[in-house]
DNA sequence: CATATACATCGATGATCGTCAATGGGTTCG
DNA sequence: CGAACCCATTGACGATCATCGATGTATATG
């Protein structure tokens, strides 16, 4: 459900009234929205969000030979996708060997759980 | 602060070794991702985060007249921007006379509250 | 009815994005 | 050393996106 519009109390406006009203400053400023704006663009995306969805839910690293086969892209659009979600902060990687291990960071974690609820 | 990666108490993998582990199930379901991705990718772009935030601090629908002036693109891309974040639930609008008005809801305002600790 | 205003829609354009084949760097094994 | 393997990077291509001028649709005013 969504909130009633205060709209319904207020009678119509006439041309003559003008419809400008004093605006609450934003909570946001611009710069926070911009850094908020790239985590979540991050995450935005159906094939980025499964992937942190994934990672976030393991006990331990996982190996982009185990990752990849979950979706159906080739190997270097996985690749580019888990560097977009590292790029945002969403997910960490180390290197062991010939093989690449990935998880989601607390800040991956955290995020997803609190958009979850929303899906 | 982000995990510390179980990887470090594990001795290195030798080739012979396969890296292939049992992975944990994804708590999301393809369809609950494709969802919740696209609210993500809405609220994922600069303006319409900022747009979504003003909205959401207002005790009262906003006119586009008033809304517009707040930011730097013309009218056509501010419909634009409000148009997809209205089709992702976030906000919603009514028109009043010659007027339109727009408020966040309260889908779009939790979301926002939810995800503001990480801007 | 004619004019003016608010704002949604359309069409075009340049930028960004998702994707993949090809390639390269780094590691292991024989 | 040379072959095999993992995976990141590059370059290209089509799709999607943000943006804006032009236009359309209501509504209000005189």
């Amino acid at each position: 459900m969504t909130a009633i519009p205060v709209l319904d109390r207020l009678p119509p406006r006439r041309k003559s009234e003008p419809c400008c009203a004093s605006l609450a400053a934003p909570a946001l400023s611009a710069q926070k929205s911009d850094l908020l704006a790239n985590r979540l663009k991050a995450a935005g995306d159906p094939t980025r969000l499964r992937m942190l969805d994934l990672l976030a839910q393991q006990p331990e690293p996982i190996c982009v030979c185990d990752l990849t086969p979950q979706f159906p892209q080739n190997q270097p659009t996985i690749s580019h996708h888990l560097k977009l979600l590292r790029d945002a902060g969403l997910i960490e990687t180390e290197k062991r060997g010939i093989w690449s291990y990935y998880w989601a960071t607390d800040e991956g974690k955290s995020l997803l759980s609190a958009v979850k609820p929303f899906a």
